[in-house]
DNA sequence: AGATTAAATCAAATAATTTTGATGTTAGGA
DNA sequence: TCCTAACATCAAAATTATTTGATTTAATCT
C-alpha cells in the first residue's frame, strides 16, 4: 500500500507572527495562579499587589513574577498609584481570545 | 498612610477544577508548533501522522509527543484506520476556548 | 512466517519555567 | 534626613517541559 507525498496548499491563515504572539498569549494563561489571578482581578476590578498577596497566599516575589508574565501578554495593566501598583483586567484583550463561555468562567463581570 | 485588610467577597465563579481544565487547555495552546498543527489540521480536516511530519518537518516521535498533548487537552481528536492514526480537529471544542476572532486566525474553514 | 510501514513509548539529555530568598528602588511619612 | 512600606529585580535552586534517538507494538503486504 502506498501513501501520496502530501501537498500542503498554502491555505493556513496563521503566520509566524501569529503564532509568537499567541503563543505568550496563551502561555500567560498556561498557569492555575495566573488564572486566578484573572479571576480576582474581574471580580475586584483594580488591585494593587499588596491587597492580592494576602488573597491569593504567595510571597511577594511570586506574585510579581506571574502579574508580569500577564503584564508583557498585555492581558493585564498596571497604572501606579503613589507607592502603589494598581492592576486590572486588560478587558478588551481578552475578550479577543477567550470565547464568549470562557469569557462567563473567568471574567464572572462580563456575563 | 493606611490600607484597609482586603475583603474577597467569595464572587470569584472559576473553581479548583475549572483552573486545572482550562490550565491544561492553554497549556496545550500554548506552543507555536502546536498552533501550527491545529493550524494545518483545520485546513486539511483529517490527516494521518505520516502525511504531518515531511508538512511540519519534524522528527516522527516528536510529533506524537506533541499530538498527545493537544489529544489529551480534548483539542483533537484520533481515529484508527488500519495502520493509520487520522487526526482532526475536535471544531467544538475549540470553538468553546477561542474567540471568534482566533477562530478566524487558527481554524481559516470557520470564517 | 518474514519484511515493511505507521506510530506510540521510553529513558536520557537539554531547555525553559517557576520558586525562593535576598537585595535594590522609590515614594511617603515622621 | 531617616525609616518604612510597596514592589521590582536578581541569581541560584527546584521543577517541568521538550527534544532526541532507540525500541516496541501493531497492521499490512509478499
Amino acid at each position: 500500500m502506498k501513501k501520496e507525498i502530501p501537498l500542503l496548499n498554502n491555505i493556513t491563515t496563521a503566520s509566524n507572527q501569529d503564532l509568537e504572539k499567541y503563543e505568550q498569549k496563551f502561555k500567560a494563561l498556561a498557569d492555575q495562579q495566573r488564572l486566578q489571578i484573572i479571576n480576582i482581578l474581574a471580580v475586584k476590578e483594580s488591585v494593587c499587589v499588596c491587597d492580592l498577596t494576602p488573597i491569593i497566599d504567595m510571597p511577594q516575589s511570586k506574585l510579581s513574577y506571574h502579574l508580569k508574565i500577564l503584564l508583557e501578554a498585555d492581558l493585564i495593566k498596571k497604572e501606579k498609584q503613589g507607592t502603589w501598583n494598581y492592576y486590572s483586567l486588560n478587558v478588551s484583550e481578552l475578550k479577543g481570545i477567550l470565547s464568549d463561555q470562557l469569557c462567563c468562567v473567568f471574567l464572572p463581570s462580563c456575563c
